[in-house]
DNA sequence: CCTCTATGTTTACGGCATCAACATTTAGGT
DNA sequence: ACCTAAATGTTGATGCCGTAAACATAGAGG
């Protein structure tokens, strides 16, 4: 639950609400549990709420705005997802495995989100996504099994990302059977890219 | 363009459009070209093409319809795309990897229609996308790159399509810069899955 | 206590997908 | 050649949507 402002026993509407953006957020993110993103509407939420609609204008100039609020959320929530399953594994190519496959668990528990996630830049058009603790792992763990060739080291990268994201949207939009099974296999750090990327340069033995 | 029963120099408005199926088709794509997927208008299509909104209905059962037709366009479009790819490159290592630059490269020249490809499942939910030529030649080099063993062939065709559309998707969502060299680099015979998917069992030397 | 600002509400506009009822045109059987 | 039925278009209406403008209230700070 979020911050709010009203006191739990306090169950008639006020005319003020409390915390009204937070219990848009909160709306929010309940509501692409169930529905598709393009069916999120602003009305909706609002009802949900209990509140008018354009009561939503006073705390996001518009749709778009909240749709980024609500991508940040899946950011944040996905980066700590990929931290537990890091913090499970043993060895640190066995952890770097693991955000791979959480990335794309992630994805199937979490379809709209993911999906806004990736589908929301900022307004300048720069992705939401580059500072998140994921990212960042995943760099470093790039850089690890790369020393010295900088192009090596972010060709690695990319192709890991790629592998990861290209399994979760092709699952999402059932291309490929969602079996969780075959997310094992797919990223598994003995095999993919020949062990290479993963396995080769790493800090413990197989 | 798309065959029409009027005569061409019958210029005033017929009441019967002659073959208003291809055209809302034939402006559907032309759409897609520069507008983002959730901006397409049954309403906008229907005045492109000088027709009331509601003509539609008389060809196709509703949106989601006219939409999943678009789909199988863009499959068909992309799978020739790849078929010119592979035909100008040398050897069936680098033809499987043109296939899969060519994959990327069309996901960036039509940015709604790839989307729209991937986006639409038929009534029952299952892939428009299986039957494509692009997925059977990455099927049968598959099997090619891992004779014998079942499972590791179908592993390494998923993580080499995955691969290709992650790249793809990352580009389209502005995760990764849509530089060309970048594809080039990323999708190598020589350096993807450490050569092993695609060079080793193959028919000639690197 | 009084006003200013933050926060909600009502009303209204134009756009959308879609439905129902009606109009025209074309095709097929006699 | 006619007459009818099916195919194809049109108009009009319904109920959603995002959003703008004008108005209302509540709470904070002087």
């Amino acid at each position: 639950m979020s911050t709010s402002k009203v006191a739990a026993n306090d169950v008639q509407r006020a005319y003020h609400h409390g915390d009204l953006r937070s219990a848009l957020l909160d709306a929010g993110l309940k509501a692409l549990e169930t529905t598709d993103i393009a069916d999120i509407s602003l009305r909706q939420l609002a009802r949900d709420v209990g509140v008018s609609a354009t009561a939503v204008y006073r705390h996001f100039p518009d749709k778009q705005a909240l749709m980024q609020a609500l991508a940040q959320a899946g950011i944040d929530q996905l980066g700590a997802y990929q931290q537990r399953a890091a913090t499970k594994a043993h060895g640190s190519a066995e952890a770097f495995a693991a955000t791979g496959r959480a990335y794309v668990r992630f994805a199937l528990a979490n379809p709209s989100l993911f999906r806004l996630t990736f589908g929301q830049c900022d307004r300048a058009g720069h992705s939401l996504f580059g500072e998140n603790l994921a990212a960042k792992m995943l760099r470093e763990r790039a850089a690890r099994a790369s020393r010295g060739d900088a192009e090596a080291e972010q060709t690695l990268m990319i192709q890991a990302w790629a592998v990861v994201h290209g399994l979760a949207m092709l699952m999402l939009d059932r291309q490929l059977p969602a079996d969780d099974a075959l997310i094992d296999r797919v990223i598994d750090a003995r095999t993919l890219f020949g062990g290479y990327a993963l396995g080769s340069n790493s800090d413990e033995s197989p």
